[in-house]
DNA sequence: TTCTATATCTCGCCT
DNA sequence: AGGCGAGGTATAGAA
């Protein structure tokens, strides 16, 4: 892999830096004192202090200050950028339109640049979801309960999608509203709300929420509606292929 | 502002360099050649690729691909670190409790290494958002419309709050319901719920959606529901003053 | 600590 | 491209 770095560099050799690595479309790390400007869909300013900055090749644009996990400001991919230099300081703008906006850093000095270009064909592969809960039903639909049958995944009511719909062994309509994580009041409500979809219609229904946990307000709303919860841990085993996406072939 | 920087490291150099930074409780960051693993609230494997790991003094942990703005593995703040030579490789696991969660990087190669502790007391001034809109509306509540008066904020109801409530010229209730941005269907359904709650109650009220614009299918069915919608963009001024935070005043 | 609501949410998927 | 739902969402604020 090729890396390039250079240590307390000045601005007419940062932007020259700069420009070569945008060119490139590099992956781009600065360590700089600056200050920043965002316009768009909000507006903000940052004033001057020690901040990490990355540029990455499809046009991603963070700025991280050395506290939280969440970068301070950025800029989603598919960002332009523009480094200029003006009275001795450079200036890096990234700019998008739809949402129309940019994000403006002022650099007083930099400590640390770099940039590579990286190998990267691999693709995560993730278990634990909603998704995974789902599928986990139609394998094994003992798992709601004896006698139950799934019937549809992601069925359109008024209101929206139910994740699961089938029959319990007695023929009535169960609606099953999946949660990968602790329940809450809102998972009941988006369940109520699919319910009284069906009891317009005056069918035999039962509304089931699945979830691995729920809170105490959320089960007690639950009960009043005369809902049901049914504990279900979403499954965590991942499927050990390794996935090579498309990018790789295009290589 | 103090940074070391080491390129090529190799793993009896590169622990060492890692023990002295987090005991520093540094700002790092690493190019490297890795495989991750993380096992907590879901599972994930990413195979070997070149990413870019940073860890900072508030124990966030974060690893990003060459592509999007999201990482592609992390750790929140608080995390617990460990690192460690096995087989000639460097391990670095992050860990937490609450929730009980751990990723693990295998470094096969690191193309660079640094660590620096910066100075950066200042924080985000932003504008744009749903309260700047509140207050804007209590301030000069003819933006609404001319005679509106606004009485309460964030007005509890069965269905959850209402953004604010008020009334108009002929003395009718009104409920708002704010978005900072684009309204869509959601935003309807929301406000139709606080609606139905004061209909209930059979009482004389209005729902207005308030928002810099809404789509033609939330419009739709805002008409469809007998409710209105008022243009009005979120203000974006922001308060020139700096602001420094506390943690300025403890150094 | 737990829960709720917001976000320049991001991201993927589908129309 | 716009809309909609899910997220290991993160984060701030309140209970």
């Amino acid at each position: 892999m090729k890396i390039k770095v250079k240590q307390n560099p000045e601005a007419p050799e940062l932007i020259h830096f700069l420009e070569e690595a945008l060119s490139k479309r590099a992956f781009i790390i600065l360590v700089s004192c600056c200050r920043i400007e965002y316009r768009g869909r909000a507006t903000s300013k940052l004033g001057l202090g020690d901040r990490t900055i990355v540029i990455k090749s499809d046009g991603s644009f963070l700025v991280h200050q050395d506290r939280n996990l969440e970068p301070v400001n950025w800029q989603p991919p598919n960002c332009k950028f523009k480094a200029i230099i003006n009275n001795g300081k450079v200036y890096i703008t990234g700019f998008r339109r739809n949402p129309h906006e940019s994000l403006e850093v002022e650099i007083n000095k930099t400590y640390l640049a770099s940039y590579h270009v990286g190998t990267d064909s691999k693709t995560l592969q993730l278990a634990g979801y909603e998704e995974d809960m789902r599928e986990l039903i139609f394998r094994e639909p003992h798992l709601i309960e004896k006698g139950f049958r799934p019937t549809s995944r992601e069925y359109a009511v008024t209101n929206g999608f139910i994740d699961v719909l089938g029959k319990d062994r007695n023929g009535n309509l169960v609606i099953i509203e999946l949660k990968s994580r602790r329940a809450g009041i809102n998972a009941v409500k988006q369940l109520k709300r699919y319910f009284d979809d069906f009891m317009d219609d005056k069918k035999f229904v039962r509304g089931i929420l699945v979830a691995p946990s729920i809170n105490e307000d959320a089960l007690a709303l639950l009960e009043k509606y005369q809902m049901e919860f049914k504990e279900l841990e979403p499954p965590k085993e991942i499927n050990h292929e390794e996935i090579l996406t498309l990018d790789f072939f295009k290589k």
